[in-house]
DNA sequence: AGCACGCCGACT
DNA sequence: GTCGGCGTGCTC
């Protein structure tokens, strides 16, 4: 940004010298903030650049300038106490893309810029630096080397003594490093040096790269006619949906429409599902692009997610891959921007700005004027209902790559039929044939813990949570721990299994149903000389937990138990039998998404079978085999699924041909939560607004959680205009309510869990 | 959201 | 007689 002085005013009568900072803070008000600029900080534009300021009766707040104006009211100003930064960090589309977020989510700027930045960023520290670090001996230690000890620390001297070899090297080959690199250092043999980063030219990219021409790497006509509508259309914003079966090898069409981006010398981002970023991924992208790849994920520290940023917003980073919160990343020189799993609920926030990773990049993509990559097995309704009428071009991948063959997939009616730990003879039978036979069995079942319920026999009593749900609806405690243990799923609270029932004193205490932990016990038991892995939340905390277990486990024949987190991920090469358990509750939810995420589940799970060389089986055990949407999948798959289900969308007037908003509210008083809801809804309905449509106050699906008491209004309307007409006038009013002042709320905007 | 001011109970 | 409960009101 080149500095004229004096500074160029091609419109001095927007900017006069009496200017005020129009201040973005990260408070719940929907209101800016004017202040008088810092003495002797006239002339640089301060839009986008953070400040410190006075905030309130005492104390200080960090904030981001986001104007510069005539204060609109007369009121006494305070002065910035400091500009954090000279040039400005958030300017151009990024500020101008998370204001129109602050708008479509009804939420104050301040607060959506706060959530775009990384924490330390937020805090007001300064911009980190990007320099990898290298080590190398000092003078000293190439004397001392000779006369070293053997140990870690002479060895990582005789690594250093041919010159500085970078962190990332020693990672890779010298375990424990770090603490010789101390020791070193301690004793001033060694030292830490800045790598000076230069920006790659495009010609950089290409020599390391694996030639395309590999077969391993050569394109089907389906994906080469993918890849060929991408580049066609890769000056300006243009959205596809790619919908490709899975093992269709839609990430090898991102591959070479990333490969493009950077040979143009343009930055692409990929979006991934929480749990899609595995190790697996990024060396894929790695090797393939022979570029550094940046990844952004919840494992990092603050720090580093402060250094991604940054090596964004300077150009260093030329591939990231992240999830959710990566969709704010600044992207100078942007080229093209992917979503991978687009259906993917990970890519709501469910809490604080409730946005939409995937809706927010499609709104990046069109103000940077770049594609915007779609891709799915099972994509949403939205989405799909955005390729039929034309909004979004349509790719289609319908051939598996190599000679994969789809998964034979079978039902198993289990009425009447004797279940072990959920399972029936039948599917008992099938996993003892795929273990004879040398293949790995996946049992697919999405309820964690023992056994969702504990019951009397004798007098029907079941465990509840104290502390969740109303005495009309009781929140079911699961048991854990092998059957020792009550949990809540929902607050977390935790107590021993009673010895006898509590309410009749009888011993007859059984747990019903069966969690993947009674699976696990009982496969076990089964199959007393076969490995059984169980993977799930509780199981598995961290990513790369499950990554090493996975590893661990390899392809030798085996048992794997899991919830939704074995739905994708790691690649099972030995899997030859997938066995789905318990889908039954799924068929018969009161969300209206609940179809939509079965079907997901179900073909997402199922293409876990047979990706090598040999055909995978799937088996379903249900209680009703005859369920249309079973029948439906299994006849024609998601796309008959998705072809039967948006008609019945459009009839009962759902998403995508409706648009919602959920109005929340909690307080310890229930009587507080329906005052506040009640006057809420009558505010939006004096705007009077045509076709806007109020559902409640209801209970929310969880009416009591950890002592407080939620209920919940729903607003619909057939198009978005008139939604956010209605929000936009009646929000300042329902923040006035003095209602609003006794309950905690919240607005969501196209919420995902209804229910 | 913080944070301070403000008017009513059990402690040195 | 004070320390402290969280109700309510404001934040350029």
């Amino acid at each position: 940004m080149p500095a004229t002085d004096p500074p160029a005013s091609s419109n001095a009568i927007d900017t006069p010298a009496t200017a005020t900072w129009r201040v973005a803070l990260p408070v719940p008000l929907p209101r800016l903030f004017d202040y008088l600029p810092p003495p002797g900080d006239a002339d640089a534009d301060p839009v986008g650049c953070r400040v410190r300021v006075p905030f309130g009766r005492s104390g200080e707040k960090i904030g981001v300038v986001v104007a510069t104006d005539q204060p609109d009211s007369d009121a006494e100003l305070k002065t910035v106490a400091a500009r954090l930064d000279a040039e400005p960090l958030l300017h151009g589309e990024l500020l101008a893309s998370l204001r129109w977020l602050a708008r479509y989510t009804h939420a104050p700027l301040g607060e959506v810029l706060a959530t775009a930045l990384p924490g330390p960023l937020r805090h007001g520290e300064p911009l980190p630096d990007t320099h990898a670090w290298a080590w190398r001996l000092s003078e000293a230690g190439a004397t001392a080397l000779p006369g070293l000890r053997a140990g870690k620390p002479k060895q990582l001297a005789e690594r250093l003594a041919a010159g500085a070899v970078d962190e990332d090297a020693l990672d890779a080959t010298l375990g424990g490093w770090r603490a010789a690199a101390r020791s070193l250092a301690k004793r001033g043999l060694a030292e830490r040096v800045a790598i000076k980063k230069e920006k790659m030219g495009s010609e950089s990219f290409l020599p390391e790269r694996k030639n395309d021409s590999d077969p391993i790497f050569s394109l089907n006509p389906e994906q080469q006619a993918a890849v060929d509508a991408v580049l066609a259309a890769r000056d300006g914003f243009a959205p596809f949906l790619l919908d490709g079966v899975t093992g269709s090898g839609k990430t090898e069409v991102y591959l070479h429409a990333i490969a493009d981006c950077l040979a143009r010398g343009k930055q692409a981002l990929v979006l991934v599902p929480e749990i899609g970023l595995t190790p697996q991924t990024l060396a894929r992208f790695r090797a393939r692009l022979g570029v550094q790849v940046h990844a952004l994920h919840s494992g990092l520290s603050d720090g580093e997610r402060a250094r991604v940023w940054a090596a964004a917003v300077r150009g260093e980073a030329r591939v990231v891959v992240g999830t959710r919160s990566a969709v704010f990343l600044p992207l100078p020189e942007p080229g093209l921007i992917v979503i991978d799993e687009e259906h993917d609920g990970s890519f709501k926030q469910l809490d604080g700005i409730r946005y939409h990773a995937r809706d927010f990049a499609l709104v990046r993509g069109k103000a940077l004027g770049v594609p915007v990559l779609l891709g799915s097995a099972t994509p949403s309704l939205e989405s799909l209902q955005n390729a039929h009428t034309g909004r979004y071009a349509h790719l289609r991948l319908r051939q598996r790559a190599g000679n994969a063959k789809p998964p034979q997939v079978r039902v198993i009616d289990v009425r009447k039929r004797p279940l072990e730990a959920g399972l029936s003879p039948e599917m008992l039978a099938a996993i003892e044939r795929a273990l004879a036979s040398g293949g790995q069995v996946l049992v697919f079942k999405n309820r964690r813990g023992y056994a969702p319920v504990l019951l009397c026999h004798d007098c029907g009593w079941s465990a509840h949570c104290p502390r969740c749900g109303t005495p009309e609806h009781p929140t079911p405690m699961t048991v854990h721990g092998g059957g020792r243990r009550l949990q809540c799923h929902h607050c977390g609270a935790r107590q021993r299994v009673p010895d006898a029932c509590p309410d009749c004193g009888s011993l007859a205490l059984q747990p019903q149903g069966a969690g993947t932990e009674r699976i696990e016990d009982a496969l076990k038991v089964r199959f007393p000389d076969t490995r059984v892995l169980r993977i799930d939340r509780g199981s598995t905390q961290r990513r790369d937990a499950m990554e090493k277990l996975l590893a661990e486990f390899g392809s030798e024949p085996g048992i794997l138990v899991g919830t939704q987190m074995l739905a994708k991920g790691h690649d099972l090469a030995g899997l030859t039998l997938v066995a789905v358990v318990g889908i039954d509750e799924g068929l018969f939810s009161a969300d209206f998404r609940a179809p939509e995420k079965l079907a997901q589940l179900l073909i997402q799970v199922a293409g876990r079978a047979g990706r090598a060389d040999r055909p995978g089986e799937v088996l379903l055990q249900t209680h009703h085999p005859e369920h249309p949407l079973l029948a439906t999948l299994l006849s024609g798959g998601y796309q008959a699924f998705a072809d039967t289900e948006l008609p019945q969308r459009e009839a009962a007037r759902f998403p995508p041909f409706a648009h919602m908003a959920m109005l929340r509210a909690e307080a310890r008083r229930v009587d507080a939560v329906e005052a506040f809801l009640r006057a809420a809804r009558d505010t939006l309905a004096d705007t009077r607004t045509d076709a806007l449509e109020l559902h409640g106050p209801l209970p929310a699906p969880m009416p009591r959680r950890a002592g407080y008491q939620r209920m919940q209004l729903l607003l619909s309307a057939p198009d978005r205009r008139s939604l956010h007409a209605a929000l936009d006038a009646a929000l300042p009013t329902i923040h006035a309510l003095p209602e609003a002042r006794k309950v905690r709320w919240s607005l969501d905007v196209d919420p995902v869990d209804l229910y």
